[in-house]
DNA sequence: GACCGGCGTTAAGACGGCGTCAAGATCGGC
DNA sequence: GCCGATCTTGACGCCGTCTTAACGCCGGTC
């Protein structure tokens, strides 16, 4: 879960930020002075920072500055003042965004989602790593024993469906539509031609594959923790 | 120099901005409509866009989304309404920012050097060495075996696109786009011809590249540890 | 024990992509 | 206005990929 830390002395809006951003799945932790805020910081790591500059105890910029001595993470700046000087020092000094109160609460989510896209160009883990197989969906490149396998633009979508939806069972539906478009659903002739190239370039012993599982009558598998082919008895799912 | 375009209606507007901007060492272009705004991004390649929401011809999310589909670039948006409905549709349309007139030249400057900021994340390291070929992507400078090559503008901006992707498999669609503009995707045979000048003028052997690969179907990658050409060995299909 | 459907495998032909070359169009400098 | 460099556009041969069909094997079913 997306993490948020938010330093501010206020207990109204403190209360108000804490209840929304629960509502919307953020986890909060909250600090009410810089000096505690710092700290927070350092301990909680959360992913993105909400920060009142009307702090008691030190000035806004400063706790910028001290976040931005160690940390990229973004921060919002919210001000009851507006002063346009204030502003242009915060954001200065490393402040990804500046708010001022009163503000909606859409509008903080928003800057708040905007703040989070920005931070993570990887929605989701673009290197998938098994025994010997290494798949880079960000590169769109396979590895097999540390060595470059040249796959065809037809294997590899076929081979990166599989992959996102791993340990999962795709149906030959899903599989083929996905890959050859959305009127197909019935060639599983397809399926099994080009399952077996990816077999042979990337399994070790491609009639007894540990990764691309056949799950007969339904669909296919990739599976990470490859274990050896069980023989006869031995099968325990 | 940076470049700015402002896509903006309001004459007044537009004439302060471009003032402004100019007396801060800014390179300022300008559009007066949605349409000549998405043509002037495609033309003048700016490193921000400033946008206003009201625009006569266009809703201004679709001007975003209009940019969005093949361009990253920071857009910090100008809108004269305080809806906080319109913020937090830009903003969820791929917005960066969002100023509300009226609005401070002063932070509005800051805002646009924060978005600035952010984009170039090229502290690493701007220069790309392989095997016998040097990358200066600061300087633009190619050399090979110490020598400098000459390249053309295009020549130059595929072989950018290409070395900031290294080793990442680049497609076709995404390099026309980059290096063409947003209206070509499908004239794969541009590539070819500038892939193949590339070649002769970087690789040793053009006709087995070591960098320049192709990688068929799909697109082209650039990659360091350029090892020989595999010879025809292992193949089997 | 015979039948049948699904799966893996292989091979052959059609098709399209890629590299290459060259000629025309366009732009900018002298 | 001329000339060179650069970009665009078209054509062509070759090779890899996709499609499709056929066959054997194995399981389950009757």
């Amino acid at each position: 879960m997306t993490r948020v830390l938010v330093i501010d002395d206020e207990q109204p809006i403190l209360r108000a930020l804490r209840i929304n951003l629960a509502a919307h799945k953020y986890e909060v932790s909250t600090a009410a002075d810089g000096a505690s805020g710092l700290a927070a910081m350092a301990r909680d790591r959360p992913d993105v920072l909400i920060l009142d500059l009307g702090l008691p105890d030190m000035d806004g910029t400063e706790v910028i500055k001290g976040v931005r001595g160690w940390s990229s993470v973004p921060i919002i700046v919210l001000s009851a003042w507006g002063q346009e000087s204030a502003k242009i020092a915060a954001l200065d000094a490393g402040a990804d965004d500046y708010v001022t109160k009163p503000f909606g609460m859409g509008e903080l989510l928003a800057r708040l989602r905007v703040a989070l896209r920005r931070a993570s160009p990887a929605p989701d883990e673009p290197v998938i790593t098994t025994g010997d197989i290494t798949v880079d969906l960000a590169a769109k490149r396979v590895l097999r024993a540390g060595a470059d396998v040249r796959l065809t633009p037809t294997e590899w979508q076929l081979l990166e469906v599989l992959v996102r939806n791993r340990e999962r069972l795709v149906t030959q539906r899903q599989l083929l539509q996905e890959v050859w478009g959305p009127e197909y659903g019935t060639e599983g002739n397809y399926l099994r031609v080009y399952m077996a190239h990816l077999r042979r370039k990337l399994e070790a012993d491609p009639s007894g594959p540990r990764y691309l599982r056949t799950e007969p009558g339904i669909g296919y598998r990739f599976t990470c923790a490859g274990s050896e082919v069980s023989p006869p008895g031995g099968r325990s799912s």
